[in-house]
DNA sequence: AGCCTTCCTGACCATTCGGTCAAGAATTTT
DNA sequence: AAAATTCTTGACCGAATGGTCAGGAAGGCT
């Protein structure tokens, strides 16, 4: 009875498989683009049979889909440190940290979000008008409250959140501009510290805060 | 005689069908990506029958060169303005304006470009290789020279292209994001207007610079 | 054990895409 | 005028792609 009830090691097999096909999937879109990724290429990187990513994922657009949602909610997880902040010199400091981060250790997922978005947002057009059109709307508040109180500078808050999203992600979207400008080895350590250094030292001050 | 030369009208009629079908293809490539643009789509855009694009561009690798081709030269042309100036207020200032005005006339040839280095620059990697890295060799000196003159904080010369180019480009890239969290309607004159000023703004500031 | 649900997969299909080709139209040269 | 060259285009082709399906394997339930 209860069929509707799948057995634990059954689900434990189903959520491993289907981490294995997003994690290749979103390697593979990164990489090629929606249009120029095969479902094919993706079921041989999972490991699996292509008939079999199609069990779990029955067209490419919905695979796709769930792709770039995980990143959109990694990304929005990752900007908590916005609210709890004290004023704008811990707050868009640690913002600036974890988008850097992000952009470091989830570089494909930048790329599959950034791709998406330069191709009119056909797949993830709602999330944009609905959590992104909030989550932003929020921050702009946030940060006319730090204005308000004389934290920092009378900057367009809008302009500024576009000014973070663009130089962290420029990190991970440009990677490979980045890696071939800096004679052609991946970044050190040391590299990204002093990127992170650099985006913050300036942004910050651009900003009046000081730090 | 003289089989080789080809006569001013008929040259003519090339010149104009090749840009028809470059600019139709610049656009359908930013839309869609290498892999999702159809030659057929191209055609149907540049106004021509599908074999005639091919009579003038033998393979959509071919065509797709050409396009990643002219941008790059745009965006290397309008670079010029780093050179002549005096300073780090006129020079970085005319350059933001310059990227800015670029992202705005020109955002397919942005996106191109971004789709082809988020893809690992396939096509185009022995410019990036030479011409770019010549060109930001050069700036950087340039910069130095300012810090070591006393005319801006000593950043790091390179991320700080990093930042301009992402700020910048941002503007065209993600068009389609602003757009929407523009409360969905492109951006006016006076927005275009706030975005360069609160860019460079924030930089200048940022590096010390007064303006 | 017997039954049921879930999972797996090779073979297959319809469609689409990049590219070809041959035959003719247009234009230039002799 | 006629020969030569360039341009135009509908029809066509092989290859690749997204997706289907039937039949069987594996695992869980009574």
């Amino acid at each position: 009875m209860n069929s509707n009830v799948t057995p634990i090691r059954k689900q434990n097999k189903r959520r491993e498989n289907e981490l294995v096909i997003l994690q290749a999937a979103e390697k593979v879109f990164a990489e090629a683009g929606f249009g120029g990724a095969t479902m094919q290429l993706i079921a041989d990187v999972a490991g699996l049979p292509k008939a079999n990513v199609h069990y779990y994922f029955s067209t490419k657009e919905e695979l796709y889909r769930q792709v770039v949602s995980n990143i959109f909610e990694v990304w929005l997880a990752a900007a908590g440190t916005f609210e709890a902040a004290s004023g704008p010199a811990e707050g868009i400091g640690a913002y600036i940290d974890a988008k850097m981060e992000i952009s470091r250790t989830h570089p494909a997922g930048s790329k599959v979000w950034a791709s998406e978005v330069m191709h009119g947002a056909p797949i993830i057009q709602d999330y944009l008008e609905t959590k992104l059109v909030a989550w932003t709307n929020g921050r702009i508040d946030v940060i006319n409250t730090w204005i308000a109180a004389g934290l920092m500078d009378p900057v367009s808050p809008r302009h500024l959140l576009y000014l973070i999203w663009s130089s962290t992600q420029h990190y991970a979207d440009f990677g490979h501009q980045i890696q071939t400008l800096n004679t052609g080895t991946p970044l050190t350590d040391d590299d990204w510290q002093a990127a992170k250094t650099a985006v913050k030292q300036i942004i910050l001050k651009g900003i009046g805060v000081k730090t």
